[in-house]
RNA sequence: CGGGGUGUAGCGCAGCCCGGUUAGCGCACCUGCUUUGGGAGCAGGGAGUCGGAGGUUCAAAUCCUCUCACCCCGACCA
């Protein structure tokens, strides 16, 4: 076999779906595993879509009416107790800091030392603490609604890591507000749940879908929580997004409380909302291919890699020249509200190594220049969504037009692609058996996880947990799209009036 | 915490069963020359307390005991 007809990522998705995100994330150079278990370490070009994902949405939130504010990373244990379902919810997979300071023991290492009177949580999440403020900063409906957001790091000890999807230590966002009355509240969450799947249809070029979690699901403490719900290329669920309608139950936990218009004093009702790191494993696991990454061009932390092809320093003179002034040609220039960046890459490597290696990055557009290319007065254009040498030539006074065109092109191209998958995979099932086998099916080498069910649920949690038992499957949301619809329940076959969507998850 | 597995150069591995030259291979790295429009070639080079401790032996990467770390599967989870 020629070299040429293999693909730049081995496995395959086909032959091992696990160890191909993992390789496309190591041959994209985006993260790797430090040595603090469970934690990454984010390397700039994983870093740079970070970036890209909170400039957006923090632009989105300020547009919303919210401002930015920083708050502990440490929270006191006593905070933390204030709810109940919340305590029960995170205290599994907390990070306790009990210790001050560190003294020299008698082996020449260190020992702990300065124990606290009281141990602080590492936060999992921050309702608690924020909530510690807005008590202080609450003390009339004049003072509302109250719209707060936060990025920072936050920490879960969870057993098992991937990276991006599921690390110990991870970032994210999380908004927090406070709102007079429970209609207010309830609009908020669902507003900025809606700026979610804005986002991810618009700049991720991931389709959601948006709905309500079951009880089971949802999170601990709140009242009703609402999340986004995208497809991977294994056909499994990703939750890539949650909004939390909290009821008065953290305005109860940390006392914040407001004269209301009638001179009564009252608790606030609250919401919160969070997207995290996460979703560059969405991004990955939605768009990538046998090549490696493939980023939509309004997430992409560079669009064009400039690739100069010469023989000897002669050309390279005269190819150099030329590069750098088409290089000229694309600075400030913007795709809608994103700016475009390039890259130049002069390394002594073969014309074909350089482009390999831009691929396993995703970058959307490959332009090689050489000395043919300076003849024609144009350039060689090449696609991450087409086949590596499927390349075509541009003449330069074009190229501005053409690159602007195609970039647009291959965001919508990758949204579509991404929608028809997850319709593809998204069935109606009313049969009990043809639900099971749709998500048992299997073949040698890994499990085939079906995709989406969209199938009626009583109402009861106990199908649920036997499903999750019998199948690994879970309902992700119900979504707001289900009509009212009479049906029977796909486990024990009692009386629905809604379609639920069922799938494994991350 | 249960069940399985792996620790040998930066990364990936062979060698171990059956102890015995100077511990080897691929990739990566460095130097030089030739190359560059589909993953370059040749020559030379640097890099290792064989996870750790103890034991058996004339001799241990290899055998024995203990120990540590990590990975995979399960319970938990954005």
């Amino acid at each position: 076999m020629s070299k040429n007809n293999k693909t730049a990522i081995t496995p395959t998705r086909e032959e091992n779906y696990a160890e191909w995100y993992q390789q496309v994330i190591k041959a994209a150079d985006m993260a790797e595993n430090s040595e603090v278990r469970g934690c990454m370490v984010i390397k700039p070009w994983g870093y740079a879509i970070w970036e890209n994902i909170q400039h957006i949405l923090d632009r989105m939130f300020r547009e919303t009416g919210h401002r930015n504010a920083y708050f502990p990373i440490f929270i006191p244990k006593s905070f933390f107790e204030k709810e109940a379902e919340h305590v029960e919810g995170f205290a599994k997979e907390c990070a306790i800091v009990t210790h001050s300071k560190l003294e020299a023991d008698e082996k020449g290492g260190l020992k702990l030392a300065g124990e606290l009177t009281e141990p602080y949580i590492v936060r999992p999440t921050s309702e608690t603490i924020i909530g510690a403020s807005f008590a202080k900063w609450v003390n009339s409906y004049r003072d509302l609604p109250l719209l707060i957001n936060q990025w920072a790091n936050i920490v879960r000890w969870e057993m098992r890591t991937r990276l991006f999807l599921r690390t110990t230590e991870f970032l994210w966002q999380e908004g927090h507000t406070v709102h007079e009355t429970e209609i207010e509240a309830r609009e908020e969450t669902l507003k900025m749940l809606n700026v979610y799947a804005t986002f991810a249809r618009d700049y991720l070029a991931l389709p959601v879908i948006q709905g309500e979690k079951t009880e089971s699901e949802k999170f601990p403490g709140a009242v009703t929580t609402y999340c986004i719900e995208a497809m991977m290329q294994d056909r499994k669920a990703l939750q890539s997004g949650t909004s939390h309608f909290l009821g008065k139950n953290f305005a109860k936990a940390s006392e914040i409380k407001f004269q209301n218009r009638n001179g009564e004093m009252e608790y606030a009702w609250t919401t919160s909302w969070g997207v995290s790191t996460r979703l560059i494993g969405a991004l990955i696991m939605a768009h990538s291919d046998d090549n490696g990454l493939v980023l939509p061009p309004k997430i992409a932390p560079s669009h064009i890699a400039i690739i100069p092809i010469y023989k000897n320093d002669e050309e390279k003179q005269i190819v150099m020249d030329f590069a750098i002034k088409v290089q000229n040609i694309f600075k400030g220039l913007y795709l809608d509200d994103i700016q475009i960046f390039t890259e130049m890459d002069t390394r002594d490597m073969t014309s074909s190594e350089r482009n390999w290696y831009w691929i396993k990055k995703g970058i959307p557009l490959r332009l090689e220049i050489g000395p043919r290319d300076i003849v024609n007065d144009s350039v060689m254009l090449a696609r991450r969504d087409k086949e590596p040498k499927d390349k075509h030539s541009i003449k330069i006074d074009n190229v501005v037009d053409y690159v602007l065109k195609t970039l647009s092109e291959m965001q919508e191209g990758y949204y579509q692609r991404a929608l028809n998958f997850r319709d593809k995979w998204t069935v109606d099932i009313d049969d009990k058996e043809e639900f099971y086998r749709f998500f048992n099916s299997k073949n040698e080498e890994q499990e085939i996880s079906g995709g989406f069910a969209n199938s009626h649920w009583c109402g009861n949690q106990t199908c649920e947990e036997k499903i999750k038992d019998d199948l690994k499957v879970t309902i992700r949301c119900i979504p707001f799209e289900a009509k009212e619809e009479e049906g029977k329940c796909i486990y024990c076959g009692e009386k629905s009036n809604r379609r639920v969507i069922f799938a494994k998850a991350y």
